[in-house]
DNA sequence: ACACTAATTAGATAACATTCTAAATTGATA
DNA sequence: TATCAATTTAGAATGTTATCTAATTAGTGT
């Protein structure tokens, strides 16, 4: 679970959309791609984002790919998410999780 | 509170990293532009995003500016998105927040 | 094997994001 | 008021993302 690919899923209204449908059932490729007013293609790069993120999973149904929220990592993207944004004042900062390489001090 | 702003924000490793730093104490655009291997202009890009995003609030003091998590908006955020990654099935699907215009379904 | 359907990839373009250096701004203080 | 320090803005280069149409792929079913 990267949560830089996740936010990067979602930083995008049609992609939280999609999540926010297929919280409620898995939905193929063309029903979701009926939804909004972009071409097919578009959504499939869209499609693309949210599974580079391994927030959704795909599966063939005959003709169609379903498409299906991965609760599991919805949820640990929520654990981290609440780490980075809920205050923990007073608790020691030992060691943060999620550095990177280009976060690393200056000299 | 846009959480299209917030999660745009949030999405670079700088800027999420000094969500952490602030939520332990305020820091001036000095500081922090100390902790990284960019720019103090790039830096300023960074805050503006944070700012914009109403994440931080900035205040002068003598030459330095300080900036402060705005931790209200950083647990509104944090509701926002819980309600987009948490599972809540069974639920009925009234109405969805936070939808845009773009999002219309085609036809 | 052939035609059909659904979805993705390719390639192009426009918009946006990141970063830099140099210049300008803002307030503090001698 | 002139200078100084800290920060931001301007302008430019580069890279990334979003979008489209056209072409391709993958699988179904006759």
């Amino acid at each position: 679970m990267k949560i830089g690919k996740i936010i990067q899923a979602l930083n995008h209204p049609i992609r939280r959309d999609i999540v926010e449908r297929l919280k409620e059932a898995p939905m193929t490729a063309g029903e979701l791609a009926e939804l909004y007013k972009v071409s097919k293609p578009t959504m499939s790069t869209h499609f693309a984002a949210l599974k580079d993120a391994d927030l959704v999973a795909k599966e063939r149904d005959k003709n169609s790919i379903i498409y299906h929220l991965n609760t599991t990592v919805a949820e640990e993207a929520l654990i981290a998410l609440t780490g980075l944004l809920e205050n923990v004042k007073e608790v020691s900062p030992i060691k943060r999780v999620g550095m990177v390489d280009e976060l690393e001090p200056k000299s």
